[in-house]
DNA sequence: CAATTAGTAACATTGTCGGTTACATAAACC
DNA sequence: GGTTTATGTAACCGACAATGTTACTAATTG
């Protein structure tokens, strides 16, 4: 979607905290559950803190914690807060605009991107963080019996 | 949307190819419109004649030309001729798998990339390289009185 | 005061993308 | 046939972005 990882990463840590319900987990434990660094935990929790989806604390016995129910967060809602300017993959685009083509194709691209960008926005608003947390629980494979 | 800049510099190339219709466009002339290397421009046409959207002529008066009417190329061919695998934005996400989390937490995120990555590729799906060639002509700005 | 944790700056490492050079192959034209 | 023009690709370089890492400060608990 976009190249990087921080909106799966971010969804990862939001459904950690949704996993460990209210308790203040700190950012080494998500690391260890991410399996990287926790600067880079604590580094996306800042924007989302940012954006008040998630509270956090200072000092022992501190940390993370969701500051809203999860079923009032979409992923859209984590793609926003996470993922810089879309950039629209127009990034190093720069066409030649004494060209008839190259003077007018930049902005008739800037509208597809758009409508695309859209359409994917769309599908991310229709999944909460409820859901999948719920998905986390369900089908545990090997713990049935 | 990917990062780099091959979709929106195919799309140009066809729409340049569009632009002067039946005659056989070498890669040098592309490459001044989009103001970058010949080299860039042939390496996105090879894609493009693999799928058979462009001819190829090689020697002098050779060049590209489209291999199929405009109208029947959608901007969602262009992108999966000239997009590598989506990656879905899953590159360096590797998630302990010890953690109940990090365990399932993949396979999840697997199904919501493949959900907005099809709401993107509906919106591809329904825009025509005729009608960004039609955008092209229409409201020339300067060029009235 | 000691321990723990968030917050953040700074730097290193890695990988990808685009640009460039170079050369082989093929076709047109004299 | 030889010259010119063009595609097809490999190889390499430099710029940039993303992630990992170290190091430090500030805040909070007990």
């Amino acid at each position: 979607m976009t190249g990087n990882s921080r909106f799966a990463v971010s969804v990862h840590i939001l459904a950690y905290l949704a996993f460990r319900q209210g308790s203040a987990v700190p950012s080494a434990e998500i690391a260890s559950s991410v399996d990287t660094n926790p600067v880079v935990i604590r580094r996306l929790l800042s924007a989302l803190v940012k954006t008040r989806l998630v509270n956090a604390q200072k000092g022992a016995t501190g940390g993370f914690s969701l500051a809203v129910p999860a079923s009032d967060i979409t992923l859209l809602h984590i793609y926003r807060a996470v993922e810089p300017q879309p950039a629209h993959g127009m990034n190093r685009f720069a066409p030649n605009h004494k060209c008839p083509v190259g003077a007018k194709i930049e902005s008739i691209l800037h509208g597809v991107f758009v409508k695309a960008q859209a359409g994917m926005e769309h599908e991310l608003s229709q999944v909460t963080l409820a859901q999948v947390h719920e998905q986390l629980h369900s089908v545990c494979p090997g713990k049935k019996k």
